[in-house]
DNA sequence: GATCATGATACCGATCCGGTATGAATTGAA
DNA sequence: TTCAATTCATACCGGATCGGTATCATGATC
């Protein structure tokens, strides 16, 4: 059978067209590569090279060969390399879904690292709402996700890698604006926007607490999925929100951000399911690890 | 050394999850198989599967592998493929030059049996004028040429396959055209339109010759290389001219062709290098031979 | 716990590989 | 013309590798 051996000691033989200087390459001596030849050529039952004893040259069907012959060999040393690196997660693909908030905070930094770090990998990014998430990541859709913390779920690793607190918006104009700082007593009975429950919940919850601290229930007016969506509504007096305080950064106009007192933190985490053997998630993960305050805004 | 033959096994223990049957599928029995595997992923240093004794499965740097192995394998196997085609001219390039001319006989039918016949073949065409076209063949710069026949050129070999008599064209309206035939004699003295000597030397001497035979020189009043602006010309009553049967084809409007007493025959000839090894060329050969005849318009 | 299925290991004969020595053919120079 | 040199092919040998048979180790299943 012929073999990848006889194909590179063919592209020696050719790129030098002498059996003794080829063979010298090959760190081997002149006859087994005028053996390996001569198979090769009774192998393929075609003349590669004219030998008249004093030089060698190429027939036609030598030329293509010779073509054709490096391809093989590069594709196949290629392979080598590949699963060597595929090994290591250093080539292959990776899935990641996030919420879209995560667009404003970690995954710009994150997605930048890791893909200068692991230029081999196919990254596949896939902005979801956050309420199936973790679900997504349990069914193998996604390897790893950035999502808000949904606490313990089975199955699911979870790492906090950013936190941030909630602050609230106005309008401009608002009466609550003189406050520098707003207390959550201040909030009872104002109409809020807020995303809903099956989108958020983790958001979701951590404002309706908030509120339950104080004393009272929020009473959402509104609800939206994009926190960009809410600060937009509460631009036009349509209420007013408890969002990140990474959505400042947006720079709407006509509205007014102000901290809240014992604001309720929010978490970033990384997940992935649990015995994901995806070569390219830890490396990931470590990326997201690594980038814990260098994200921050 | 990793090896061609590990890849295929690998491939088929992929596809088959199994050591026995992929065995079996590779006409080999089971322990070589698994010897091969381990060797190929000792060589690799990688895990390719992870067998637990009752299943095997891939690992991802596996999985990876497996893909490019595929493509390799195909590769190779088709590199061997086309080194026998190649050899047998079925696989190659083939230049052909020609003069414009022949765009009007023999050229269409034969480039299409030729590709037809031989379809892994790239053949590129190119018109040029015929006066350089044995040269070109000479220095290689052509695997063949369409063109008048040159009589003996050295080193050049050349095969008629096509002929057709010189015929006489008008303006409408000339003196002659009411002659159903024209003899040489009738020229004399009438402004002639035709090719450069250099252009096309051979169709050039046919015309002379023939005027000679009737006792006087040929007087040229126009030169121009290609036959269909002669025609063009004659219609514009600047001339007439002798040029070849298959010009009344071309349809041009305002002008007459008539034939002539023993008219001078032209020959298009397939030309090319005494000794050029490119196995696409004999096979070309045969169907410039093979069209004789079907050809003629 | 016995049986069955599956892959790994041990060993053997045949084959193949590469190395050394040598032969055959052609070229170039004396 | 002849001799030396170059170059590739052939003959033969020891070692490595391959595939085959027999057998073992390990789980899964009943």
């Amino acid at each position: 059978m012929i073999d990848i051996r006889q194909m590179r000691y063919f592209v020696a033989l050719a790129e030098t067209l002498h059996f003794g200087r080829a063979a010298e390459r090959l760190h081997i001596s002149q006859p087994p590569l005028s053996r390996q030849i001569a198979a090769l050529e009774a192998e393929l039952g075609v003349t590669l090279l004219e030998r008249n004893s004093r030089q060698a040259v190429l027939t036609y069907a030598g030329r293509r060969f010779l073509e054709d012959a490096r391809a093989v060999i590069a594709n196949f040393d290629q392979a080598c390399r590949n699963a060597r690196l595929a090994e290591h997660g250093d080539l292959g693909e990776i899935s990641i879904g996030f919420m879209m908030h995560a667009a404003y905070t970690v995954l710009p930094g994150l997605t930048r690292r890791y893909i200068n770090a692991h230029p081999g990998v196919h990254l596949e990014l896939r902005e979801v709402v956050p309420g199936g998430l973790a679900d997504a990541v349990l069914k193998g859709r996604f390897d790893a996700a950035i999502m808000f913390n949904p606490g313990f779920v089975r199955g699911l690793e979870t790492e906090i890698i950013h936190h941030e607190e909630l602050c609230l918006v106005m309008p401009v104009g608002h009466p609550l604006v003189g406050q520098p700082l707003v207390s959550a007593k201040q909030l009872d009975g104002e109409p809020l926007i807020g995303v809903p429950m099956d989108v958020a919940p983790v958001l979701r919850e951590a404002i309706t607490n908030y509120c339950h601290g104080a004393g009272f229930a929020p009473s959402f007016r509104l609800e939206v999925e994009l926190q960009q969506t809410i600060v937009s509504l509460v631009a036009e007096k349509l209420g007013i929100a408890l969002v990140p305080q990474s959505m400042e950064r947006l720079g709407l106009p006509d509205v007014v951000f102000r901290p809240l007192e014992n604001a309720p933190v929010i978490q970033h985490v990384v997940a992935w399911r649990l015995g994901n053997l995806n070569p390219a998630l830890p490396p990931f993960l470590a990326e997201a690890r690594a980038g814990q305050g260098k994200d921050r805004v």
